[in-house]
DNA sequence: ACAGTGACAACAT
DNA sequence: TATGTTGCCACTG
């Protein structure tokens, strides 16, 4: 078993694996699928902590560029060579990302999970 | 045990 | 549309 609280960060990743790529979803959309509807901040959290995990080999990547706000736009302010990283990444799997780092969330925005899958992911798959 | 922190979100101006 | 404010939560020292 791990400790308690250090499941939730494995919750969320486990979630945003299932992202496909041309998708994007949300913070609060994570938060509400694991059961805590108010927890978007501690999704973010959780992303951000993956810049300390990428070492371990047995820790499979987490496509966290495929998360944004819930207004569509990228909350990220990395940058290189003049340009938002995130947008970069999620422009070459298709999607598109306005100059404003706006992203339509009419397009591509991800479906989520259903029942069964959300289980799933509680269970730790 | 407890206050501080952050890749949020909803609402009020 | 653009700020500013407030509520939330898991994790950290």
């Amino acid at each position: 078993m791990e400790k308690p609280g250090a499941n939730f960060y494995e919750q969320v990743y486990a979630v945003v694996r299932r992202v496909p790529r041309g998708k994007v979803t949300s913070y609060g959309r994570i938060a509400n699928i694991l059961g805590h509807p108010n927890a978007a901040r501690a999704v973010g959290y959780a992303l951000n902590a993956l810049k300390d995990k990428p070492d371990d080999p047995t820790f499979a990547p987490v496509p966290w560029q495929r998360v944004v706000n819930s207004q569509g736009r990228i909350s990220i302010v990395n940058r290189e060579h003049g340009a938002n990283v995130q947008a970069q990444i999620l422009r070459s799997e298709g999607v598109v990302v306005s100059e404003e780092l706006k992203i339509n969330l009419k397009v591509y925005l991800w479906e989520g999970l259903n029942l069964e899958e959300i289980e799933e992911v509680l269970r730790g798959g």
